[in-house]
DNA sequence: GGCTAATAGTTGTTTTTGTAACTAACAATA
DNA sequence: TATTGTTAGTTACAAAAACAACTATTAGCC
């Protein structure tokens, strides 16, 4: 079966950095989405276009898709949606009339607020198995890799 | 959960663990889902099916659900699926006959060991933009956070 | 200017997923 | 041995994701 010169023959599957890197995203992420989506009914692609407006304040959908790796049809659904429940608001860009610029309304920046308190929470709670410098040390790798 | 004392009050939610876990995965795991999906059109639900019964070579459906963290029905229909294409055996448990033993054909196997390959391959790709140490550590903190 | 190509974003259609309800077999217990 | 509860796995239906095709606008270039 082997065709030849394998980095490693007994590499075993269950140490596949894909695999284990989706294993760990979807269970730690388990309680939070909970949070988002029964509390305020939000997709994982809203959470994300909210919490982008909220740190970067300003931002197109194009700019919004290439930070948070998502797709230009998620973006455009979440976008619609949000702004439908007047959690932010979109403004044409009379330069480029194509391109609307995105923020979050106030109301909007309160649910950011609380979610983002939760997931500050959330996120201390993961951490709490790790020391310090692991932890430095795993999230530059996680950013690493996310290139 | 906790109601007060947040951790951080600066906390920021580009650090937050599962999304910096989740874009790795997506990102990481692009190449190689290209690769079961193209060549042999499976989804991500029938490779871990397969990769886990290339592992330990024969498991229940329930088993395999548990150990790869997949929802029973997403189990049930990739097992479905990978059964019509005979990659995959069902031997109905004659004690408890509920259940059904699985296990790899031997065209399933090829399938298994030429994906492993690639997985192999892929992973050394992934892993040589850090040192032994690390990686180790990595590995471990992704296996503790997966629980 | 007028033509073609590229870009920002949207919409429609098809796959996949999530959820709940279901069947069949087993277990516990009265 | 009926009755009720559990478990292994399936199926049906609704929600969400993926993918392709679309509109409107801008950019490049002859």
């Amino acid at each position: 079966m082997t065709q030849n010169a394998h980095p490693d023959p007994d590499f075993d599957v269950q140490d596949f950095l894909p695999y284990l890197l989706s294993r760990a995203a979807e269970l730690s992420s388990l309680e939070f989405q909970k949070l988002y989506k029964g509390r305020y009914g939000m997709l994982r692609a809203e959470w994300r276009v909210m919490f982008h407006l909220g740190v970067y304040g300003t931002l197109t959908a194009k700019e919004i898709g290439k930070r948070a790796s998502l797709h230009k049809t998620k973006v455009s659904r979440a976008v619609a949606k949000l702004s439908d429940r007047r959690w932010i608001t979109r403004a044409r860009d009379e330069e480029d009339r194509r391109a609307e610029h995105l923020k979050l309304t106030a109301a909007g920046l309160r649910v950011y607020e609380d979610l983002k308190t939760h997931a500050a929470d959330h996120d201390a709670k993961l951490a709490e198995v790790f020391d310090k410098n692991e932890l430095e040390l795993l999230r530059r790798m996680l950013r690493q890799l996310a290139r």
